[in-house]
DNA sequence: TTTCGTCAGTAACATATGTTACATAATCGA
DNA sequence: TCGATTATGTAACATATGTTACTGACGAAA
């Protein structure tokens, strides 16, 4: 393990941050990285955390596993990122979801009082500390009332339109889908089936027209509609 | 409005400051308090957060509201506590939920900047504020999974064996309800005729048994049993 | 006591989503 | 190209929960 691998300065928690302390740090954590191959679990829920787990390269998701083989996609990262800010300093810090990996992964951990030295020192450290934790808050916050009061249909229309829609020639607005069907349905937190019936739904009341990975937009107001009465 | 009614010493987030800087920052805010009547809303989902909102006196709860008259009841505060500490460093810091006062309450806004120096200069403030955001993150994250994974029954498990029981010379174990099935059915946003069905079902297979604000638990292993399913 | 309003239980029905199974289409490797 | 695997659409049925409406119990006010 050479000390060229861990390089922390793509971390938007240490954006601001002086060289001379990157330097430092990237010094310390050299040789202490671990790594994950694809499919593979980086940490199951309920890990304690000794400190910031920082995903140098590689993507991973956090899911939440249910009792069945359920599960739902809570987010995904792409390294270089910080992962579980918010819960490292709570009574007893543990992930609060699993984390598993999508491609080869490198990954490293900024013991707790380090960090807490580093906030404490910089401010900008601080802020982007609390910005991120404070982000993820809002996120989990905005998903639970989603979860809780918007229909598998609303949820469809409200990730549609954040897929900013390109426009063709003919002026129909279409969406290009990155994520498979199940991909999407552990997104949603719903099973394959009833994603796949809701889509046919919104077709036959020519809301969406959904082919593959293409989805065409033909009704935006009933979209719209769909969105506001969620929010 | 006079100093007096300010008191932040038991605010958990300043547990451990000096008292000189805890009768500065009470000097500050004297004379900028604001009350609200019980039954109120002390801030609605949306509200732009413009720094650190203290509760003083007096309860109050947070909900998620839904597009119909649908609400569920997130976290319950009795002052004095601080409130949304989460949000307040998000990008956009507004409150995530709507915040009810229960009984009149008196708050006061701690500034944002204010607040960071504090954290820089104070390691234990520092501490409490992620160490309460932190809690935050992991209750919402529990509450998502519930929610998602855990089926009303299981949540009423859950709830019934959070509560510690009390056992009685027979030997039978029973618990105290301290809400009504209404606020009770809220804070498992759920329906009430949803929950009293549920209540009744389990009743009638000999799990528990409800009597107004009383529950039986007579069938420990079966509860504990629907408890280890959703963790 | 009577009356009124609130709370709680219950039943009938509506709806959303899960579950299972199957058929077809797409993809990929040999 | 072929066969195998995987992804997807679809249908039939099961289940959980929402919705509405009604009833009785209880407590406060007249």
């Amino acid at each position: 393990m050479s000390s060229p691998e861990v390089d922390i300065s793509k971390i938007a928690l240490f954006r601001d941050m002086p060289e001379a302390d990157l330097d430092r740090i990237t010094r310390r954590l050299a040789g202490t990285t671990r790594t994950c191959a694809a499919g593979h679990v980086i940490a199951e829920r309920g890990t304690p955390m000794e400190g910031l787990l920082l995903l140098l390269n590689g993507n991973a998701h956090a899911e939440i596993v249910g009792g069945n083989a359920q599960t739902m996609v809570v987010e995904s990262f792409r390294g270089p990122d910080a992962i579980a800010t918010a819960m490292l300093f709570a009574p007893q810090p543990h992930f609060p979801v699993a984390l598993i990996a999508d491609s080869p992964c490198t990954t490293v951990e900024v013991p707790r009082e380090r960090l807490l030295d580093l906030a404490q020192q910089h401010r900008s450290v601080l802020e982007a500390i609390l910005a991120d934790t404070g982000r993820r808050t809002a996120f989990l916050a905005t998903r639970l009332r989603l979860m809780q009061f918007a229909s598998l249909r609303q949820r469809i229309a409200v990730y549609i339109s954040e897929c900013a829609p390109r426009t063709d020639r003919n002026g129909s607005e279409y969406i290009h889908v990155k994520h498979s069907r199940q991909e999407l349905a552990d997104m949603f937190g719903v099973a394959r089936p009833s994603l796949s019936r809701e889509i046919g739904r919104m077709g036959d009341e020519g809301i969406i027209w959904a082919d593959g990975s293409t989805i065409q937009i033909i009704d935006r107001s009933a979209l719209e509609a769909l969105v506001t009465g969620c929010e």
